[in-house]
DNA sequence: GCAAAAGTGTTACGCTTACACCCATGG
DNA sequence: CCATGGGTGTAAGCGTAACACTTTTGC
């Protein structure tokens, strides 16, 4: 099936295999060159970009779908997704002088179609290690690319309001969720997980108090391996401690920024 | 219309005025008597009790939708309420040997149905002063009443679920939401507002330390009068200063319970 | 007068914050 | 050798937690 046939299939006869009514947007983060990323694609048929999104088969539960969606857009299986909010004003895809979605498809849609009607979306964020994903984009999409959280290009629909909610979410749940675990490769230098958390939170962290008290949970390991990072003193590498992050995780963590 | 052609239009001719595939679910707390309490429904149908639940008109919020059930069942109007989670296993209204909910009602119901289909459900939890509410029951059940959260009844489908994470979900909210605001009459004494967030942490706390602390986050109003409430020293009534009180969930709580 | 609950203050401990100097590396 | 960033410890202050006796009231 080419890629005009298979878009002409989705819009003419999605409805059989997927949820009408109801999709899933992802706010899906990583961590690279310092910066929290967020992956974005480039829309063909509107002037923005969107969150990575899809419809719910007839038979799947939402977290399994959310899971598929990003298994195609990143390559990634098992990837870190929670649920946020979701999101239902009537008129969140009514934008830029009402126009809908699909309209700009250039295929002649009739009002009725599934894709036409109102669609209430379900938000998840997901934290994914950058350099593991394979952005890939989907029929609807140009491109697929990583943008920095402070950054970002315009987006379409409520995408922006969505963002900002993940963001949020993220923020709040930084103490008791394994953000650093699921956001960095296995090993990291302290001053990596330290820019992590600060460019989380939106503020500077002090590096002893945040090296004591990080090391006080018992959740890392220092490895003898340093990184060779400049021309200064080379930091250590370390490793969660998988047992014990999880045992730490499940107590509620209690950093205390 | 009388009940059973109400309920029979619902059935046949809902799917035109409401949104398919979604439904909202409300876990709906009070507080009286030192007890946290929940509204709960009887079903005429099924051996068990539900949430109050509803459909989201076709052009309507879905934030407004639920706050119209809730002014069905309770009379209220401009009620706390907050999303906490959408609920989408497809296998959710399949219980007790996969009979759906409405092959209950006595009347013959085509598979088709939009009610016989896959319903994913928005959950809210909702804070109500618990006298000021008027429970009413729906098309589907008998009775609407209140249930001391330790001691709840059979429920059907996942509303047991439902309710656990409502109630984690206030928990983990309680130093940032205005609970005691919300679930509290206007004057009230400091006994009760401790039970209230000891009932809802279910833990203990101490007097001395509670009151420090409350009284501290200067958000309540001591009284002259006292509450005669048994043999023994009669405690004062306090009440909220609604201005601070707001200023201080912005700034965030920060109890430290 | 007695039982039951409310009002109130002090102390110790732990956690959080603030802060400065030396070391390693690359150019 | 110099600039840059990493590694490390201590002291002060604040908030939390622990704790007991007196007062009021109804029976």
């Amino acid at each position: 099936m080419n890629v005009t046939t298979e878009l002409h299939d989705f819009i003419f006869n999605g409805h059989l295999n997927y949820v009408p009514h109801l999709s899933i947007d992802c706010a899906v983060f990583g961590f690279h060159d310092n910066q929290l990323k967020i992956l974005l694609l480039r829309s063909k048929y509107l002037d923005g970009w969107a969150l990575p999104g899809g419809h719910i088969q007839r038979n799947e539960h939402i977290d399994i779908a959310a899971q598929r969606i990003l298994k195609e857009r990143t390559g990634l299986d098992k990837i870190f997704l929670k649920q946020y909010q979701t999101f239902g004003d009537p008129d969140r895809l009514k934008t830029q002088s009402s126009q809908y979605f699909l309209n700009a498809v250039q295929i002649p849609i009739p009002p009725n179609n599934w894709l036409m009607e109102r669609i209430v979306s379900i938000g998840y964020y997901a934290l994914v290690e950058f350099s593991k994903a394979t952005p890939t984009p989907d029929l609807f999409t140009e491109e697929c690319v990583w943008w920095d959280i402070h950054q970002l290009p315009a987006l379409i629909f409520d995408h922006d309001h969505m963002i900002n909610l993940a963001l949020l979410t993220l923020q709040s749940q930084l103490h008791y969720q394994p953000i650093g675990y699921n956001l960095l490769p296995d090993k990291f230098t302290m001053p990596e997980l330290q820019k992590l958390y600060e460019t989380i939170l939106d503020k500077p962290l002090d590096r002893r108090n945040f090296q004591k008290k990080i090391m006080g949970l018992g959740i890392l390991e220092k490895l003898e391996e340093r990184k060779s990072v400049g021309p200064h003193k080379s930091p250590y590498y370390y490793r969660f401690n998988e047992k014990n992050y999880q045992e730490a995780l499940t107590a509620g963590l209690s950093f205390g920024f």
